[in-house]
DNA sequence: GACATTAGGTACCAATTGGTACAAATCAAC
DNA sequence: GTTGATTTGTACCAATTGGTACCTAATGTC
């Protein structure tokens, strides 16, 4: 009951989680806020309670959204390699200069704040975990301790590429290098 | 001529380079600043011009201390294996939770403030280099684009490191990996 | 149609923001 | 000791900050 509320709620959290991932949290006003969910000051308290609650559901968002995504494209790629399935982790670029907005909330508040540190955990654990079935499911690695140590290797590869892209564009020439990584047998 | 200044400009950058780099531009004040450096609004103003000024002063100040011990670090190390040099690039760690003053600047204003970008990617190439000599010294390079390549991933490595060692502490089993990456002789 | 409940819109707020103006202070040169 | 140049400290500023109060509007239930 009461009366129905006129806006989407995943279109404004849509709209509030493309400025804080181009701008970053700090950076972000509330106008800005305003004029990306469209709402007015009046709803928009009373729909995300303060500017913090917000950043956080658009952390949840970006989990449900993006990183569902992406854990399903590994899940279901295509390619006959293991490093060309895990090609399209790398190459799966948004605008120019957003970078990953999991990468963007670990280093500007990672450590002060611990909702969204545990967030960012939870998201990186479970890019972790998809890297680790495509090893798997190409047999690239010895056993589960081995796949664990590979996966999360290529999380660390995946987090530089993503800071560091946000000044260099293109710099990808180790990319194929990928491939040292994985599976080979004793020597 | 004219009245000498009373206090210490590398003290009070590097005051103020620890501000920033543990909370971020946006995320600090002047306020923050001025106790920082020890000045107040005046002689600060007459020091630093603004903000932004001495928030590029700052990476400076970083480019110039700690890169270049960095850089010596690599230079010097006494390890006797390539992996064992670079592993003291990646424990260098300061203060939990600061990270890199390079990561956090790339990734809070890389996109947005192209005279920091100018900064993060001159030092990071400074970085790439030394990585590079080191895998030249141990011999485990083919040859210079193979270097080239090999300190590149090993930089994304580190970047990563960073990003993801500002909420997580100690997820080091990937580490010993590192050795896979360099030089094995054609199988 | 009265009522409870929720959403929307606007006026308002204290506190903080980065930055300036300007006088007093401290030096070198003459 | 006057002058010119520079630093220091403080008072001040307009603009912006995130947030609240409160009234109106729209719904379901009885």
């Amino acid at each position: 009951m009461g009366r129905p509320r006129e806006f989407e709620m995943d279109v404004a959290l849509k709209g509030a989680m493309d400025v804080f991932w181009r701008q970053g949290y700090a950076a972000t006003n509330l106008p800005d806020l305003l004029s990306a969910t469209g709402l007015t000051r009046g709803s928009f308290y009373k729909a995300f309670r303060d500017k913090e609650s917000l950043y956080l559901a658009t952390l949840d968002h970006y989990d449900r959204d993006v990183v569902s995504t992406a854990v399903a494209v590994l899940e279901n790629c295509e390619a006959d390699t293991a490093s060309g399935c895990l090609a399209l982790l790398f190459a799966g670029a948004s605008e120019p200069g957003r970078g990953c907005f999991i990468c963007n909330a670990m280093v500007e508040l990672g450590p002060v704040k611990p909702e969204v540190a545990k967030r960012t955990n939870r998201m990186a654990a479970r890019l972790q975990q998809a890297i680790e079935e495509v090893l798997v499911r190409f047999g690239q690695a010895a056993d589960h301790g081995d796949a664990r140590e590979k996966a999360n290797l290529i999380l660390h590869l995946y987090f530089g590429h993503q800071a560091l892209g946000k000044t260099i564009t293109g710099r990808h020439d180790w990319m194929h290098r990928l491939a040292d990584i994985l599976y080979r047998p004793a020597q």
